[in-house]
DNA sequence: GAGCACTGC
C-alpha cells in the first residue's frame, strides 16, 4: 500500500465506515477517507475542523468566517451529488452559472476526494485568462487558510507561483497546460484536470480537449471536469460521450453521453427589450438609447457595447455633450452623467475608471447622477462592473476572420451570437434586477443570429496550432478528433508553412528543427529566424526583433499631437526597415533607461517597451537551454544587412515586389495586391520587401516592412523560390533577370561576352 | 495617409 497514513490506519483497522474517534479526527482530519470515495459527511466534518488537515495548522478565525460565507454558495448544497458523480465517472460535464460558485469550490472539492499530496499528484485548474489564473488562486488560498504558492498556486507566463512537492492545487491558464503537454503527454502530475471556461473556445482549450478526450483512454486514474455556460454543455456532453460496449466485435454500442452537473447561479432577473424595427445605425441608436435611459429611468449605472476604440471615443464625446444639455436644460428631473471609455489599449490606470462611483447629485436632493461605461467587449468576459443595472447592446463587435486562401487573419464589425447576447444582458443583474436594451428586433434575434460564437480554432491561422499538435505526437491532423473542426484548408495551409520553414518533413514528420522550434512560444516565422540567427551573427539583434513583434504596437499617436508624435517617429527610424526601427527603439530604450520620461517624450508606450524586455528575457532563456548562441557582428557595414538577411530566412513567405508605380506591390506567388501601410518607415519604395503582417483594413496594407535584396530570397529559400513554381508575371520575370544576371556574372569572370558587360553597364546607370 | 475586438505561450 501506500505511504498514506490515512490508509494505512484504515488498513489496520479493517474497514473504515465506522465513525472515528473524536480525539483522532481532532489530529487528523483526514481520517477514513478513501481517494476518490469520500462522502460530503466526512468533507464537511473536515471543514469544520478545528485543525488544517493539509498543514496541520491550527485555523484562523478567517478561516472560519470565510466558510460560512462558502456555504451558503449554490454549489456547496450539491456537495454530496458532486461526490456521487465524481466518484462514479471519469468525466463529468458541469454547468454553473455566475455566482455558483463552482470556480473557487470545485477544485477544492476534487482535493479532498484525489488526497493528491498524498501521492505526489497535483489538480489543475485552467482559465483563459491570466488574471483570473491569479485571483481565483489567491481566493481559495485564503479559503483553504494556506499561503498563495504553497499548497495552492497558479501557473501563468513570466510567473510560476507554486512550490514543487508542496502545491497540489495550481490555476493556470490553458496555454499554460498545453504547453506542459508538449513535454509530457500523458500529463502523469495531474490526478484530475478541470478545464474552466470552455465555453469560451480558446484554441488551447479546444486542443486540451481533444488531447484529454484521448488521454482519458490510456489513463484510467485521470479525472476530467469540463466547465461550461449551460449552452454549450450537451455539446461537450456528447463530445465526452463513451461508447460502453466499445471494441467489442459485433456490438453496436449506444453513446452514452458524458454526465452532466449543474449548479443553478445566484443572479438577479434581467428584464430584455427589443426594438419594433432594426436601426440602420447602431451607433446613433446606443446613444439615443443610453440618453433615453438617463431621463426616465431609475438610478443605476449604465454599460454599452461597441465595436472599437474610435466609435468608443466618439460615442463618448457626443453622450457626454446631450447629457450636459439634458441636464442644463432641465436640473429639477436629469442629473449629472459620467461617461467612461473602455478597451484593451486604454493604460490601466484610465481603466479603473470604470470602478469609480457614479457622480452625485449638483444639489442636495436633485436627481442622482449616473455612470455610463461604454465598452468593447472586453467587458463581457474579462471585466466585470459591479452596479450596472442598465445595458444596451446594438449586437456587433469586431471578430476576427481568417482567410486561408491568402494567409490572411482580419477583423471584421460581424452580429453577435445568441450566446453573447445572453451574456451581455446577463451584465445588468449582477447587484439587483436589471434591463438590456437590445438594439435589434425579437425576430432577428430569434432567426438571424448564430447559436454561439465561432471557436477560435475555426477563425485562426494554425501555423502554430499544428506544430504543436505534431509535437503533441499526432499524426493525422485532419483525423483529430476536434470538437469543432477547421477547415481543411487551414490545416493545409499550416502543413505547407510548416514545410517550407523546415520544421515538418516531407512526409509531415517533426524534424529535429521543428523540435526545436515548437519550443518557443512564437509563431513559426519568429522561431525560425530566431534559431537561425547566429549563422548570420545577429541572434542579438533578431532576440530584440522578435520580442519587439510579440508585443503590442509599442508607437503612441494622440489624436491632438499627430505631428509631434511622427516627428519623435521619423527620429528613431531606420531607412530601410521597419523591423530595424523596432530595433533601434528597443536599444535607445534600453540605453535611456535610467530616463523615466524617455518613453513618453519620443511618442512610445512604456509598457510595450517593458513587455518586449520581458519576452526578450523569457526566448533568451530557452535559447541558453537550446544552446544557441547570443553574437553580434562587430563589422558596422555589415551589421544592419545580417539581420535583414536572418529576417528572410523566416518570412520569405511574405515577401511582395512592386509592379507599376505608386505604392503598387503583389505578393509573391499569392498575388495579392498591397500597398506599403501609411505608418512604414521606408524612405522609398524598394522593389522587393518583407513584411510581417499583412492587414485588410480601407484597402489590403503590409505593415512592418523591411527592403530585401532578391539574391537573398533566392539564396536562403530556393525551394519556395523555384522559379519552375511561380505563375508567369512580371514578379517572376525580375526574378529571372536577377538569375540571369548572377549567372552572367560568374560567365563573365571566365571571360564572356558583350551582353553581359552590356548588363553590367547598364546597372552602373 | 491609417488604426488596435480579445486572449494566450
Amino acid at each position: 500500500m501506500s505511504d498514506n497514513p490515512y490508509l494505512a490506519h484504515l488498513n489496520k483497522k479493517k474497514g473504515g465506515s465506522s465513525t472515528p474517534a473524536p480525539e483522532l479526527l481532532a489530529k487528523e482530519p483526514l481520517f477514513g477517507f478513501l481517494p476518490r470515495r469520500v462522502t460530503s459527511a466526512q468533507v464537511q466534518r473536515a471543514l469544520e475542523s478545528d485543525v488544517n488537515p493539509f498543514t496541520k495548522a491550527p485555523h484562523t478565525a478567517q478561516y472560519k468566517k470565510i466558510l460560512a460565507a462558502r456555504k451558503k454558495l449554490p454549489v456547496y448544497a450539491q456537495m454530496e451529488e458532486f461526490y456521487k458523480m465524481f466518484t462514479e465517472h471519469q468525466i463529468i460535464v458541469m454547468v454553473g452559472e455566475t455566482g455558483s460558485g463552482k470556480t473557487t469550490q470545485i477544485p477544492q472539492f476534487v482535493c479532498y476526494s484525489d488526497l493528491p499530496h498524498t501521492k505526489g499528484k497535483l489538480i489543475a485548474c485552467t482559465q483563459p485568462r491570466r488574471v483570473a489564473a491569479m485571483s481565483v488562486a489567491k481566493r481559495v488560498a485564503d479559503e483553504m487558510d494556506v499561503q498563495l504558492g504553497e499548497h495552492v498556486g497558479y501557473s501563468i507566463r513570466f510567473e510560476d507561483m507554486t512550490t514543487p512537492g508542496t502545491t497540489f492545487l495550481k490555476y493556470m491558464t490553458d496555454g499554460m497546460l498545453l504547453r506542459e503537454a508538449m513535454n509530457d503527454p500523458l500529463l502523469t502530475r495531474y490526478s484530475t484536470i478541470i478545464l474552466d471556461e470552455a465555453h469560451e473556445r480558446t484554441l488551447a482549450t479546444d486542443i486540451l480537449m481533444g488531447l484529454l478526450k484521448t488521454l482519458a483512454k490510456q489513463r484510467s486514474d485521470l479525472k476530467i471536469i469540463i466547465m461550461s455556460a449551460t449552452l454549450d454543455a450537451v455539446k461537450f456532453q456528447k463530445y465526452f460521450g463513451i461508447k460502453p460496449k466499445e471494441g467489442v466485435e459485433g456490438e453496436q454500442g449506444i453513446m452514452q453521453p458524458a454526465p452532466l452537473f449543474k449548479v443553478p447561479g445566484r443572479t438577479h432577473p434581467v428584464e430584455v427589450f427589443y426594438t419594433q424595427e432594426p436601426e440602420p445605425d447602431y451607433v446613433e441608436a446606443a446613444i439615443r438609447t443610453v440618453l433615453m435611459i438617463h431621463r426616465a429611468e431609475d438610478e443605476g449605472d449604465v454599460l454599452l457595447f461597441l465595436t472599437g476604440e474610435e466609435e468608443i471615443e466618439d460615442a463618448c464625446r457626443k453622450i457626454k455633450l446631450e447629457a450636459d444639455d439634458l441636464m442644463n436644460n432641465d436640473p429639477d428631473s436629469v442629473g449629472p452623467l459620467a461617461c467612461v471609455p473602455l478597451y484593451s489599449s486604454l493604460p490601466p490606470q484610465q481603466q479603473q475608471r470604470i470602478f469609480d462611483p457614479a457622480p452625485s447629485p449638483r444639489s442636495g436632493g436633485g436627481p442622482p447622477g449616473r455612470k455610463v461605461v461604454v465598452s468593447t467587449n472586453i467587458a463581457e468576459t474579462s471585466l466585470t462592473i459591479d452596479g450596472i443595472v442598465y445595458v444596451v447592446d446594438p449586437g456587433f463587435s469586431k471578430q476576427k476572420v481568417y482567410n486561408p486562401r491568402i494567409r490572411v487573419e482580419s477583423l471584421l464589425v460581424s452580429p453577435i451570437s445568441k450566446a453573447s447576447a445572453q451574456q451581455r444582458a446577463g451584465r445588468a443583474g449582477r447587484t439587483r434586477p436589471g434591463k438590456c436594451f437590445r438594439l435589434y428586433t425579437e425576430k432577428d434575434f430569434m432567426s438571424e443570429l448564430e447559436e454561439q460564437t465561432h471557436p477560435e480554432i475555426l477563425k485562426s491561422n494554425l501555423a502554430n496550432t499544428v506544430l504543436e499538435l505534431v509535437k503533441l505526437g499526432i499524426k493525422d491532423l485532419v483525423r483529430f478528433d476536434y470538437v469543432d473542426a477547421p477547415a481543411p484548408e487551414t490545416l493545409m495551409r499550416a502543413l505547407e508553412l510548416l514545410n517550407y520553414l523546415a520544421a515538418l518533413d516531407d512526409d509531415g514528420n517533426l524534424t529535429p528543427l521543428g523540435a526545436m522550434m515548437a519550443e518557443f512560444p512564437l509563431d513559426p516565422q519568429l522561431a525560425k529566424m530566431l534559431i537561425v540567427s547566429p549563422e548570420f551573427k545577429c541572434s542579438n539583434e533578431i532576440l530584440t526583433v522578435v520580442a519587439m513583434l510579440s508585443v503590442p504596437n509599442v508607437w503612441v499617436r494622440p489624436p491632438s499631437m499627430r505631428k509631434e508624435a511622427d516627428a519623435a517617429k521619423a527620429e528613431l527610424t531606420i531607412p530601410n526597415g521597419d523591423h530595424l526601427t523596432m530595433l533601434n527603439v528597443y536599444n535607445m530604450y534600453m540605453q535611456n533607461k535610467y530616463d523615466k520620461n524617455w518613453a513618453w517624450q519620443h511618442y512610445l508606450s512604456a509598457r510595450a517597451l517593458a513587455q518586449a524586455e520581458n519576452v526578450r528575457a523569457q526566448l533568451e532563456r530557452t535559447m541558453e537551454r537550446f544552446e544557441i548562441e547570443l553574437v553580434s557582428s562587430q563589422d558596422m557595414r555589415t551589421f544592419y544587412d545580417n539581420v535583414r538577411k536572418a529576417l528572410c530566412c523566416g518570412f520569405f513567405m511574405q515577401v511582395a515586389h512592386r509592379e507599376g508605380e505608386k505604392n503598387n506591390y503583389l505578393t509573391v506567388k499569392d498575388n495579392q495586391v498591397v500597398g506599403l501601410h501609411p505608418s512604414c518607415g521606408l524612405d522609398n519604395q524598394p522593389e522587393w520587401v518583407l513584411f510581417n503582417e499583412f492587414v485588410l483594413t480601407t484597402r489590403p496594407y503590409i505593415r512592418t516592412v523591411t527592403d530585401v535584396r532578391p539574391e537573398w530570397l533566392l539564396e536562403y529559400a530556393p525551394t519556395y523560390f523555384d522559379l519552375s513554381t511561380f505563375t508567369d508575371g512580371e514578379t517572376k520575370r525580375a526574378l529571372q533577370r536577377v538569375i540571369n544576371k548572377r549567372a552572367g556574372k560568374s560567365e563573365v569572370r571566365v571571360g564572356s561576352n558583350g551582353d553581359n558587360r552590356e548588363k553590367k553597364k547598364r546597372k552602373k546607370n
